[in-house]
DNA sequence: TTAGGGTTAG
C-alpha cells in the first residue's frame, strides 16, 4: 500500500486496503497519508472520520497525516478538535504533530494559536520554523515573518529551500533584493522553482522584462513557468505580446495545457477584448478536453461576455451541464456592463430560482448593472433587501455602486449624505463617482468640497488630480485647472496613459493619443482627416470642452483627432471588410467628444463599433449609442 | 505509517 501510494497510485492502495481483512491503526494510516500526500484532501477527512466511528484511536502519525488536509479545506472546527483530542490525551511533545499544528492554524488565519502553539514546542527543526514563517508570509503578516527569520537565523538554523520560497512569496520587493544574497549563498538560485518564484515577485512588482529575463535563463521551461509569463504579458497590456506568447507556448513539444493555463489565456482575451483569439481558446479546450471544467467555463463566459459578445457567453452558459455561483456572476457582470439591466435582473432571479445563493460579487454585479442601465428604484429596492432576504452585509463595493447609481441620476446630494451616514470608510471610487456626477450635473459647489476631502485621502493618485482639474477646467476656472496640473507635475506621479486596442485578424494593435511614431500613423492620419469631413458633413461638432487645456479652439481640436480611440476606429474601419463589427478596449474611459464621433461613424459608415472602457460598454449603431448616453 | 514550495475567474 505504501509503495503505491508513494508513487501517485492511491487507487492501487485504496483496493489493498479494502482487501485486507485484519485492517489495524497502521494501515488506515498509511491510506490516510497517501490521500494527503496526493491532494485528496475530501476523501481524507471521510477516511478520518470512519476511523472515530470504528473508535480506532489516532497516534501521532495518524494526527500529522490529517492535519494538512484541515488546514487545506478549511475544517476549523475539525482540526480544533483534534487539537483538543491532542492535548486531553496527554500526548508527548511531537514536532512532527505541533508544527502540523501551526501549519494548519496558519492556513485557517490564526496566526495568534499559531504561533502559541510554535513557542511552546520544546523541539523545533527547519519544517516547524518554515511553517511559522510561511504562514504569517501568507497572511500578509511580511514584518512578522521577517522578525521569525532573523530569530531562526540567529538560532543557527540556515534555512533551506522552502524558507526562501516563503520569503520571495511576500510579494516584496525591498525584501526580495535584501534576501537576494542569501539566496544566492544558499546556492538555491538555480532552482527552477526559486526562479519561478522570483518571476512571479517581479511580475506582481510590474517588471515584466526582468521577469523575462528569468523565463529565457530556465533551460527546460514548464507549463507553470509558461502560465506565469502569460500573465505576466498580458497583467501589462501587452496583448500582441501575450498571444504571441500562447502560441509559441502550444509548439512547445511535451507542453500539455491545462486548465490554468487556458484560464489565463481566457483572462488576457477578456481584458483586452481579443474575441477572435478567445474562439481559438474556446475551440482549444473543448479539444483538449477542458469542456467540463466549471472554471474554464466561467472564464469562457467572462471572455465572450468582456467581448461584447453575449450571446456567445449565454450559448456557453445554457450548454454548461454544471453551474456554480461563478458561472451565474459571469453572465449577469456581462449584461450589466453592456448596459442591459434587465437581462441581469432577469438572470439573478432565475438564479435565486435554481436554488443558489447569491455571494457579494453577485450583488455587486446586479448593483452595477442598475447603475450601468439608470434602474434607479431597482438597484435601491435591491440594495434594501441585501441584508434582510439574502444575509449579506454590503460592503463598500456595493455603496459603490449604489453611490454611482444615485450620482448619475442627478441625485449628487443624496448620494453625498448616503457615503457620511454609512458606517465604512469612503473610498475612492465613491468620491470619485460623485465627481464625475458633479461635472456632469455642474454641480461645481459640492465638487469643490469633495475634491478636497478626495485629495486628502488620496494624495498620491494621479487620477483623481486629472479628474479634479477636469473638473475646474469645465466650470471654467483656469487658475484652478492649471494649478491642480502643476501640482500633479510637481508631485512626479504619472497618470496613466490611455491606450486603445482593436484585434485585427488575430493580431492585436494598441494606439495612444498622439502618437506620432506609430507604425501605421501615416495612413491613419490620412484616412482619420477624410473621417472628420465625413461625419462633420452629417452635423458632427467637435466637443472642445473635452479638452481641458487653456489653448485655441484650433489647437483643441487637433487634440481631439488624435484621441487614442478615434487612432482606433480609423485603423478598424481600414483594416475590416464592411459590416463587420470594430471591437474596441480602451483602458480608461471613453471621453464624451470621442462618444459622440462613434455615433456618426455608425451612422455615416453603417458600421457596428463596440467600445469597452474601463466601466462598460457602449455599442454604437445607427447613430446612437447602447448606453443612451447615460455613462 | 508522520509535516512544508512556484501558475488560475467571478
Amino acid at each position: 500500500m505504501n509503495a503505491y501510494a508513494s508513487c501517485g497510485l492511491v487507487s492501487k492502495a485504496q483496493i489493498i486496503f479494502s482487501q485486507i481483512s485484519n485492517k489495524n491503526l497502521v494501515t488506515w494510516t498509511i491510506l490516510l497519508s497517501g490521500l494527503t500526500k496526493n491532494g485528496r484532501f475530501l476523501e481524507a477527512v471521510d477516511v478520518f472520520y470512519e476511523m472515530v466511528v470504528l473508535e480506532i484511536r489516532p497516534n501521532e502519525i495518524t494526527i500529522s497525516s490529517i492535519l494538512p488536509a484541515f488546514g487545506k479545506l478549511g475544517r476549523v472546527l475539525l482540526g480544533k478538535s483534534v487539537h483538543c483530542y491532542w492535548i486531553r490525551s496527554n500526548f508527548s511533545d511531537n514536532v512532527f504533530v505541533e508544527t502540523g499544528f501551526v501549519d494548519m492554524y496558519s492556513k485557517f488565519g490564526c496566526m495568534k494559536i499559531a504561533r502559541n502553539v510554535f513557542d511552546n514546542m520544546s523541539v523545533r527543526n527547519v519544517v516547524s520554523w518554515n511553517a511559522i514563517i510561511s504562514g504569517y508570509s501568507e497572511n500578509r503578516c511580511g514584518e512578522e515573518a521577517l522578525r521569525m527569520f532573523n530569530w531562526m537565523r540567529r538560532k543557527g538554523l540556515f534555512g533551506d529551500i522552502f524558507t526562501v520560497m516563503s520569503l520571495i512569496s511576500l510579494d516584496d520587493f525591498t525584501v526580495g533584493s535584501r534576501i537576494h544574497g542569501f539566496i544566492v549563498r544558499s546556492g538555491y538560485e538555480n532552482d527552477q522553482l526559486i526562479k519561478t518564484a522570483l518571476m512571479g515577485l517581479y511580475i506582481n512588482g510590474s517588471f515584466v522584462n526582468d521577469a523575462y529575463r528569468i523565463f529565457e535563463e530556465i533551460k527546460k521551461k514548464d507549463l507553470i513557468a509558461w502560465t506565469l509569463m502569460l500573465r505576466g504579458f498580458s497583467k501589462s497590456g501587452n496583448w500582441r505580446r501575450a498571444i504571441e506568447h500562447f502560441n509559441e507556448m502550444m509548439g512547445e513539444d511535451k507542453i500539455m495545457l491545462d486548465s490554468v493555463s487556458l484560464i489565463t489565456m481566457l483572462s488576457g482575451c477578456s481584458c483586452s477584448g481579443a474575441l477572435q483569439q478567445g474562439r481559438r481558446v474556446h475551440a482549444l479546450l473543448i479539444k483538449s478536453g477542458f469542456q467540463d471544467d466549471i472554471f474554464v467555463g466561467t472564464a469562457v463566459i467572462d471572455m465572450y461576455a468582456n467581448c461584447a459578445s453575449m450571446r456567445d457567453a449565454k450559448m456557453y452558459f445554457e450548454w454548461m451541464a454544471d453551474k456554480d455561483v461563478a458561472c451565474w456572476n459571469a453572465l449577469i457582470s456581462g449584461y450589466g456592463m453592456i448596459g442591459c439591466g434587465n437581462e441581469a435582473i432577469d438572470t439573478f432571479l432565475k438564479m435565486r430560482n435554481s436554488g443558489l445563493s447569491p455571494d457579494e460579487s453577485t450583488l455587486v454585479s446586479v448593483l452595477c448593472a442598475c447603475s450601468h442601465a439608470g434602474l434607479v428604484q431597482q438597484g435601491l429596492q435591491i440594495f434594501d433587501q441585501m441584508a434582510e432576504v439574502w444575509n449579506l452585509i454590503p460592503s463598500s463595493k456595493h455603496y459603490a455602486c449604489v453611490i454611482d447609481l444615485l450620482s448619475r441620476s442627478g441625485q449628487v446630494n443624496d448620494a453625498y449624505s448616503l457615503m457620511k451616514r454609512m458606517h465604512l470608510q469612503p473610498g475612492v471610487e465613491m468620491y470619485s463617482s460623485l465627481l464625475t456626477a458633479c461635472k456632469i450635473h455642474r454641480n461645481f459647489e459640492l465638487g469643490d468640497e469633495i475634491s478636497r476631502e478626495l485629495i486628502q485621502l488620496k494624495p498620491n493618485d494621479a487620477g483623481q488630480y486629472v479628474l479634479l482639474s477636469n473638473m475646474y477646467a469645465l466650470a471654467g476656472n483656469w487658475d484652478c485647472a492649471r494649478m491642480t496640473r502643476i501640482s500633479l507635475k510637481l508631485s512626479n506621479l504619472k497618470k496613466i496613459p490611455g491606450l486603445s486596442s482593436i484585434e485585427i485578424n488575430g493580431e492585436m494593435f494598441t494606439f495612444m493619443a498622439s502618437q506620432t511614431d506609430h507604425p501605421h500613423y501615416l495612413e491613419i492620419k490620412e484616412f482619420l482627416e477624410g473621417l472628420i469631413l465625413k461625419i462633420e458633413a452629417a452635423g458632427y461638432e467637435p466637443d472642445t470642452n473635452s479638452v481641458h487645456l487653456d489653448v485655441s479652439d484650433d489647437v483643441k481640436k487637433d487634440i481631439l483627432f488624435q484621441h487614442s480611440e478615434k487612432l482606433a476606429i480609423a485603423f478598424g474601419l481600414m483594416r475590416t471588410k464592411p459590416g463587420t463589427v470594430v471591437r474596441i478596449t480602451k483602458n480608461l474611459r471613453i471621453c464624451s467628444d470621442c462618444h459622440t464621433a462613434s455615433k456618426f461613424v455608425s451612422k455615416v459608415y453603417a458600421r457596428v463599433l463596440t467600445i469597452k472602457d474601463a466601466n462598460r460598454f457602449h455599442v454604437f449603431g445607427d447613430g446612437v449609442c447602447s448606453c443612451k448616453d447615460w455613462w
